[in-house]
Parts: structure tokens; sequence; C-alpha cells
DNA sequence: GTGAAAGCGCTAACAC
DNA sequence: GTGTTAGCGCTTTCAC
């Protein structure tokens, strides 16, 4: 093999193979040409065995995989945690967790068949995957609901710094009576947009009573809009917290012979399909998904080395501006 | 460890996991109570170096990732080639085929990290990967245009059929002057809903001579559509390759005064977002990407385990009616 | 800094 | 049908 050519011994060449500091330039410039030569591959079954580490990182998907994947949202994830493994040793397998059989994922998991996870929580609450950030290194994509484990390593957009933007936008913009419509208000992402709403609301001394919960779908913006209008106290400007539920919104502004932006400004979040293509579009943050990919897979892979990581890493968002305020 | 609870062999209990039909029904028993009782999980590592195979099948995605998951087609193939392989002892990993060094690609592939590759053919020749099949089972998903390797093993949707199946409803609906906008002609999915389109005219002895090439873009098809306008030929019907040429070419079909389906009927492919949202909605036909995602998938699996297996295997395709006939 | 030797946990011949 | 014996290709102590 590799260490005949090299005329060193097998030590050596899985020395230089693995980057130790202790062989010398010429060992390892030996061993490289001897490499480059013979085209040799390192076995990973091998290497796994040997040194206890997989060089494998597992994206857990919920088992009904079809919403998943229908989530523009999650294959730019993905597409994210993807290319930063590229650079890296790492190969990241998809694992569909059988809804049927938890345990049989679980010990996958755990049967060290992969360094670590990664859990991208998908509109719910995951706690499952929580208690199994107890034995492997385990990063969360979007922050879980759930509270046993407030320890966890978390990558998440800035939900709160988004929706301050957003909201302190309608009110540079001169709108002095700022509605909302929030998300569920049983998923973190919910909860933070409306906390950011409420802030800028308060800082500025205006009153934060008109809400309207929603459910991030363009019927429940629908929904949420037809209440808020029933109440009869006017505003002009909303911030939504979904731009599928601006899209569901904007209908019923229209039937009631209300403009966007003239009479009702607003602003939102997503910058998705419905953002771009609503009458008129709409001004909204963009949450850049690839980046927050690249992020959990580095913050895992820094895990799994032994790095010092924060628990908490938040993904700065950025405001597009179009033509609904 | 299992076997000493279960009072057997290490050799039994492995008989047992690989489901060697030489061992007695006590014996199975036996063993796999005490895997149950001790939550056992074989090593893959460990498995893989003994049996020489890794259980894991690679899925190639080009390096200009962004555009391959933009892609909702190729999202639904991942989807379905996972759903798969979640049945089976195979898991996927996915692979990022590096650009800027192919060579590191291909040499992870044959260095026998893997038991079989998947290559999704992404709107180009690629035949680096036809040469990959001599040494690595490979199946393609959408055939390659490729010349070299006229003996892989691809799962396709059934091109020429569906444009058969299209074209002939414009037929069946009265139409008899057929115009089309084609794919590029260096695709093979270009290629084969030509064919078919001129195999039903063929039949009915209706001149074949309004063809103009497109390119799948919305912007493709609306300059394919203004040429065909300016031949001056009148046509009363129209078969366009791909949903996003159609919805270009409706926009100038509209400034022409022509109506559809009045005065032109339109029949297309792709069941995505433009055959839903144009106005009017499109007749056409729905090529089913999670089962072709299976498919693959399965067709994969066969081969690694030596078992016969078609060449071609090809997805059949369903019309979906629409208003735009 | 480098080599020798000892496994990592499993499967695969080979006897029995 | 089952146990025994060797490795699979690498990393990792441990001497030197």
């Amino acid at each position: 093999m590799v260490a005949a050519v090299a005329g060193v011994s097998r030590s050596t060449v899985s020395r230089v193979v693995n980057a130790s500091p202790r062989v010398t330039a010429e060992a390892v410039e030996a061993v490289t040409a001897a490499i480059e030569q013979l085209g040799y591959v390192p076995n990973r079954a091998a290497r796994s065995l040997a040194s206890r580490r997989t060089f494998t990182i597992a994206l857990v998907i919920p088992e009904n995989t079809a919403r998943f994947f229908a989530d523009p949202y999650f294959a730019s994830v993905i597409q994210g945690v993807a290319m930063y493994l590229s650079g890296t040793d790492y190969t990241l397998t998809l694992l569909i967790a059988s809804e049927a059989d938890p345990e049989k994922t679980r010990r996958y998991l755990q049967g060290g068949n992969v360094d670590g996870a990664l859990i991208l929580s998908h509109h719910r609450d995951d706690r499952s995957y929580v208690q199994l950030a107890r034995t492997l290194p385990v990063v969360f994509g979007g922050r879980p609901m759930s509270q046993e484990g407030p320890d966890n390593y978390i990558v998440d957009v800035d939900n709160v710094a988004a929706s301050v933007q957003a909201t302190q936008y309608l009110v540079d913009h001169g709108r002095r009576r700022i509605a909302t419509i929030t998300g569920p208000q049983n998923m973190a992402a919910g909860l933070d947009r409306l906390e950011g709403w409420r802030r800028v609301l308060a800082q500025n001394s205006i009153a934060d009573d008109l809400v309207e919960e929603g459910d991030f779908t363009p019927a429940g913006g629908e929904a949420a809009m037809t209440k808020l209008l029933a109440r009869g106290i006017p505003f002009d400007g909303i911030f939504i917290a979904s731009a599928q539920m601006a899209a569901g919104a904007l209908g019923v502004l229209g039937k009631h012979g209300l403009a966007v932006p003239r009479d009702v400004a607003i602003t939102t979040m997503d910058n998705d399909y419905y953002a771009k293509n609503s009458t008129p579009p709409l001004t909204t943050i963009d949450q850049p998904a690839g980046t927050q990919g690249a992020k959990i897979a580095e913050v895992l892979v820094q895990l799994i080395n032994g790095e010092h990581v924060e628990k908490l890493t938040l993904i700065p968002t950025e405001l597009i501006e179009r033509e609904s305020v």
C-alpha cells in the first residue's frame, strides 16, 4: 500500500492522513506523493472502527416527508448544511424518523452510527430529540418549544430582532396605529415575532392592543384580518408574521376598500413567493436559510470536535423594501 | 454481548441479524429476545469492514446546489428516494460534487465508501458519471444525453408517452392545426417530447411544421410563441413542453388578442405552480417525482443485490384536465 | 519522530 | 445448524 511506496510505516501514513503534527516534513511529502500517485482513498469503515468516529452526521427528517420537503425553507437549509459539510471530512446522511417506530431512529442515532445529529424543528414540539442531546452532540435548527432541555445548542433566526426591524420600519414611515397578525402562539417563532412588535410599540408609546393570532397560512391571515377589521378600530400599519398570511390578509383589505400602502402599510416575514408576487409586492424580512444551514452544520462540527460553542447562535436577517409601505 | 445472553455464538447472532435461513427457529427467537432486551444496534463500521458492503447509497448533487434545490422536482425525487430507503438497510448520503475537483467525488465513490450511486441528471450532459457506472452500481434519474454509455440503468418519466397523451388530447378535443414549443433539443426530455407530438400528428395526418424551440423558461416560451405567431399561419392548438414556457407564451397570445382555449387550446407538461396558477389554469401532464425517486432507489438496491433489472424503467404520467383546452 | 503490535466489532469460510 | 478461526483496513498505545 501507500506505506511501501513512501518508504514509511502504516502508522506514519495514518499520521499524515490525520494531519498529526508529529511527523517530519519529508515524511509528509513522501506520503502525500505516494497517496497522490496511487489514488489512495482511506476506507471509511476501517477508520470508523478503529477511531470510534464515523465522520457522519445525521439530518433527521420527520416522517411526514412530503410536508417537510414541500417547504422551500428546509430545502435551502439542507443545501446550506450540505455545502458546509462538503468542505469538511463529514458526510451528511438523511435519516427519516419513522413515527411508527420512533425507537428505531433513536437507537440508530445512539448506536454509534453517527457523530452528531441535526434537528430542524418543524412547526411543533420535538421533545423526543431533546432527550437525545444527552448522549450525542445535537444541534437544533430553529428553537424547539420544549421546556425540558433549556440547555440545547440552537441556531435560529433572530425572530425578535427581525420583527423589531419590520415594525420599526412602519414607525419610521410615519405609521402611528399599528396592528399585528401573529404566528401560532405555541411556536417559538410565533411568540418571538409578537415580542418584537410589542417592544417597538412600547418604545414609541403606541397601544399594542390590535393583535390577532394566525397560523402562518393564507387562510389564517384572511380570518385574522377579518376579525381585526371587525373591531372597527382604524389602523394605518400592520406587521404580519408571515408573507403567506399577508397574502390572505390583502384580499380582505381589498374587499373593505382599503388600499395598500395608502391606507394600511404592511411589513411581513419570509421573502418567499407570496412576498414577491402579491399585489403590491411586500416589504419583508428575508431569512437567509442557506446561511442558517451552514451555521447549524458548523456549530455541530465544532461541538463534535470539542470546541467551545455558544448555546444560542442567532442569524441576522435582512429587510427587503418593496411597495407595501 | 448478545451472544452470551442468548446462549449462542457470535456467528449465530450475526446470522440472525442478517436473516440467514440456516438458523433454527429457537435460536432466532432467543437472539431476537436478547437483542430486544439489550437494545443492541449493530455497528455499521464493523459490519462494513467485515462484509465489504457499506449499506450506504450516495445521491450525487451538482455543486451549484442552489439551482438544484430550488427545483421542487428534485426535492420531490429526493423525498421519494429517502422514503424508499427508509424501509431498507440502506442509508442515503448527500454528496456534493465539487466542480473544482471532480476527481474528489469520483475517488470517494470508487473508494469503496458507498454501495451504489444515484445520479439525477440536471438539465445537461453528465458523461463523467457514465464512466463511473463501469465500476459501481449507478442508476440515473432522467436520461443522460451522453452517447458513450448507451448501456446504463435509467429510470425516467415516459416523456414520449406523455407528449403523445397531451397532444392526442388536443386532437380529441377537435383541434386540427397543432403547433408545439419544444424543450432544448440537446436534452433528452426536449427531444422526446417533440417526438411524441410528431407521432400524434403523423397518425392524424396533420402537418408538423409549426415547431419552435424553447428553453423551458417563461422567457423562452414568450420568444418562441412570438416567432410562431410571426409566421402568420393560424393554429388552434399547441403542445408546450413545459408549463413555465406556457406561462410565458400565454402573455403573447393575450397581446395578439387570442383567447385560450377559445382560439388556441394548450396542453403542457409539469404540474407545477405555473400550470396551476396561470390564467386559465393549464391542462398538463403530472410527472410523479416522488414515485420516480422511489423507483430509482428500488432499481439501485436491486442492482446492488445482484437481482435482474431492466435497463430502462419508465414511469407513467398522468394527465390533469384544467381549463386551457 | 517513527515503527510494532494490538485491537475496533463484525462477517465469512471452514470444520464439526 | 452451529461454533471456531481468521481477518476486513485502519488507528492507537507503547516502546524506541
